[in-house]
DNA sequence: ATAGGGTTAG
């Protein structure tokens, strides 16, 4: 057969054909084949001249299917494996069908290998570690460890390729007994302290979370080389051991190594962590000098060590010089700004990334930039990039999910985040912890409760985020018996000793009234941060315990830690409810001038609240006049507050048409105006500005108390008749009312804001949603049990009057709750000494 | 090498 004839090279693909064609025009197919398969790039059209012929020999084959498995040739090895069928049919080659099952391993083409070597009898060790390694590699990872075990029943032994291939499976699927079991196999064939296996093991265990499994491996090597320490720093990385990490490093150049680029890039991610900025300079000067900033993996991971440390501008600056970059470099830079607030940069680099560099949006970058969408609140462009998920679906990323998920329950719209969640094809933990949160910010702790139990109920166990997120949904609810159990949970899983779990703990306590146990967490913290501190202080001052905040705050200052912005919202607001005037004075005074901290609005409101209770009604207006920012309407709300307990009605009506001008928030304005007309018997005015409110569409979001007894929490809005023992609560009121009488009560109808009959206005004052939860707690609590009743909104001013008098009549302790503070009624007195 | 959920005030 002439050659020439059937071969038509296309000269501008394949270089030196020319001399090829002249030179072996004459030989046998089988030469002709033999000869040209050793040049790779004629391997497609070889196997055209390979369609034209039937009679091959094995050997021909054999050297056929080693080009391709070099080149990674499938379409061309898939036309030799069926001119094999086709042709001889009935071979029985060992090594000829075990050179195709690895050139389909090689093409990652596991379960096609699977298919030949399932045909073979008796597969040699060369192919057994070929399929594991090809399990290994792109799973299901399970069947590397299976064959692994079969291979030892067919009889044959492991040598030093198998066990790192199927530990790396094991490490993959964290299965830790397997890889121990493994680890006997290579001890009983004596290749334990290959150096090989060693690194495998280390690796292995390290990954698994065993640390003292690898270090004994390690430790035992008789020879490491550079890969060995590699594995063993990585695994100290991975497990956030940055002092050991370095340790190692260290020790590794002492015994004459020198740490490479994978060194560095195992370290790097770990220094960033422990934001050891100081340890990764001198990383990089290192990298440096041995010319290794040009390696994409060295570049990403100093960036991101940067970035971590909040030096975003060297991080920059790498970025700026890197020659080559990829999207996990774009990702991570993308991230570094994210994470140091400049957010709408970090979207103008996105853009950049998808529209300059045309490079593909990944599941982790599309993750980020949500993130900085969520930080912006910029919730159209976060649905852009929903679509734009959906379509390319990047929305079955399950990160990408959560972090929709995150975006929209914090941006406020649940109605997006429940569909969301409902689509969702694979929830984790993290996307409950993410709704359960997302609830609990947006003010709706309840429906986060009863997410909680249905991820309970479906067996997803909470972790430690879960919890930070569950503890200030009881917290808010004042559901004490949810936040105790869940106490308990924090115990049995060992976060007690966390430090943001604490003050999670601290702060639920002490708004469900337990501040002594709330302090008790406090004072058994081994350490504390500046939010313990807060929280503490912040719930003394709520129970109007101002002095405590104040010396708690003395100690706070004896430590190392400084006061934040937040540390004097809780002291001043502290000062208010105690009415310590001078002191809160005094502490405003220094904030700025000795803590170096700007006043923010809040502090403001603080502030006119503190003078305003306190009387000061000029000086209060004084100091608003006086304020540098301008004031909004919640600090005139404060003022107009304090005009109502004072009754100055000249500096109220002043104040009210401001608040007028500036658009009152909700509706407490309003309330507050009218009840301070009524105060002074000026009816009509009072009636007027209810007549406003209503024109300008202002509802009154209705009052609504609850009281937690047996675990489940009552609610109660005012002049309810749903609850089951209505009946009941009403007779227990109205037989309240007659003993309250006896002692002097009288109805302050002034808190009635309905046009109404005044025995209609007592009535409607006796089933107010806090007097229907306390009866409702009498009722139905021991009387040696306090009643402690929770208020969405301020105590009403006839229930504080009320509420004193029963305590009186049953001689029982009340604990009232409202949005401010804690009211603490006994023996016929509140501690918030009425000026609630 | 990048990567989702998280505690304090008002």
């Amino acid at each position: 057969m002439v050659i020439s004839k059937h071969l038509k090279f296309p000269k501008t693909l394949v270089s030196g054909l020319h001399h090829f064609q002249t030179k072996w025009k004459t030989t046998s197919t089988d030469s002709t084949l033999n000869r040209l398969f050793l040049q790779e790039p004629n391997i497609a059209e070889a196997t055209k001249t390979l369609e034209l012929t039937s009679n091959i020999e094995v050997s021909t084959y054999n050297r056929l299917l080693d080009t391709c498995i070099r080149s990674k040739s499938l379409k061309e090895g898939k036309k030799i494996h069926h001119h094999i069928l086709k042709n001889k049919p009935n071979i029985k080659n060992t090594s000829l069908l075990e050179k195709i099952a690895c050139l389909y391993v090689a093409c990652g083409e596991i379960e096609l290998a699977r298919l030949v070597f399932n045909e073979i009898k008796k597969p040699g060790i060369f192919l057994w570690n070929s399929m594991i390694r090809g399990y290994a590699w792109s799973g299901p990872f399970d069947r590397a460890i299976d064959l692994y075990y079969q291979m030892l029943d067919s009889g044959l032994k492991p040598n030093k390729f198998t066990f790192p291939f199927v530990l790396k499976a094991c490490s993959t699927l964290m299965a830790l007994e397997d890889g121990k079991e493994i680890h006997e196999d290579a001890k009983r064939v004596g290749l334990e302290s290959d150096v090989f296996i060693s690194t495998a093991l280390v690796d292995f265990y390290a990954k698994c979370g065993c640390l003292r499994g690898a270090y004994q491996v390690f430790e035992k090597m008789p020879e490491r080389d550079i890969v060995a320490w590699n594995a063993m720093i990585a695994g100290l990385a991975l497990h956030g051991l940055f002092e050991d990490a370095m340790g190692l490093v260290s020790d590794m150049q002492k015994g004459g190594k020198s740490p490479n680029s994978s060194t560095a890039v195992a370290v790097l991610p770990v220094l960033g962590q422990a934001k050891a900025l100081h340890h990764g300079k001198g990383l990089h000067g290192y990298c440096i000098r041995r010319f290794f900033y040009n390696d994409l993996l060295v570049g990403t991971a100093l960036l991101d060590m940067y970035a971590k440390c909040e030096c975003l501008s060297y991080s920059r600056r790498i970025f700026d010089i890197m020659s080559v970059r990829n999207e996990v470099t774009w990702s991570a830079i993308i991230g570094g700004y994210v994470l140091c607030d400049q957010t709408i940069e970090a979207l103008e680099i996105f853009d950049q990334m998808v529209l300059d560099e045309a490079l593909k949006p990944t599941s982790v970058a599309l993750g980020t930039v949500l993130r900085a969408c969520s930080k912006l609140n910029d919730l159209a462009r976060g649905k852009k990039i929903h679509g734009y998920s959906t379509k390319n679906g990047l929305i079955l990323d399950i990160k990408v999910g959560n972090s929709l998920l995150s975006m929209y329950s914090k941006g406020g719209i649940t109605e997006d985040a429940i569909r969301l969640f409902d689509e969702m094809k694979s929830k984790d933990v993290v996307s409950y912890s993410a709704i359960i949160s997302g609830f609990v910010q947006n003010g709706n702790a309840e429906e986060a409760l009863i997410i909680f139990r249905k991820m309970q109920q479906l067996c997803i166990e909470p972790d430690l985020a879960t919890l930070l997120g569950v503890l200030p949904a009881c917290a808010h609810l004042s559901a004490l018996q949810h936040g105790q159990c869940n106490h308990g949970y924090v115990t049995v899983c060992g976060y007690a000793s966390d430090i943001a779990i604490c003050n999670a703990l601290i702060d639920m306590y002490s708004k469900c009234g337990r501040i002594s146990i709330a302090k008790e967490i406090f004072d058994r913290m081994p350490r504390r941060d500046i939010i313990s501190w807060n929280a503490i202080i912040a719930g003394y001052g709520i129970h109007g315990l101002g002095t405590e905040a104040l010396s708690l705050f003395h100690d706070l200052l004896s430590t190392d830690l400084k006061p934040d912005d937040i540390s004097f919202i809780s002291l001043l607001s502290a000062c208010s409810h105690s009415g310590l005037v001078t002191e809160g004075k005094h502490w405003f005074y220094k904030m700025s001038e000795h803590f170096k901290i700007m006043p923010r609005m809040e502090h403001y409101i603080c502030m006119v609240d503190l003078l305003g209770r306190g009387g000061l009604l000029d000086e209060a207006y004084d100091f608003i006049r006086r304020m540098p920012l301008e004031p909004d309407v919640r600090v005139w709300g404060a003022l107009l507050g304090a005009c109502r307990i004072h009754e100055n009605i000249e500096l109220g009506e002043a104040v009210s048409k401001t608040i007028q001008k500036l658009g009152p928030e909700g509706t407490g304005n309003f309330v507050l105006l009218s009840n301070m007309y009524s105060a002074v018997g000026r009816w009509d005015d009072a009636a007027n500005v209810r007549i406003i409110q209503r024109d300008q569409g202002f509802k009154k979001s209705p009052g609504c108390s609850w009281i937690e007894i047996g675990g489940i929490l009552h609610a109660f809005i005012g002049g309810d008749q749903s609850h089951p023992q209505s009946a009941l609560i009403y007779d227990k009121l109205k037989e309240l009312l007659v003993d309250m009488k006896k002692l002097g009560y009288q109805a302050d109808t002034r808190f009635v804001l309905q046009d109404v009959e005044e025995e209609e206005k007592e009535r409607i004052l006796l089933y107010h949603s806090e007097k229907l939860a306390i009866a409702f707690g009498i009722l139905n609590l021991r009387s040696d049990k306090p009643i402690f009743v929770t208020k969405n909104l301020r105590i009403c001013g006839d229930c504080h009057t009320a509420i004193k008098f029963i305590t009186v009549i049953i001689k029982r302790v009340i604990t009232v709750r409202d949005v401010n503070r804690f009211h603490h009624f006994k023996d016929g007195t509140c501690n918030c000494t009425d000026f609630w």
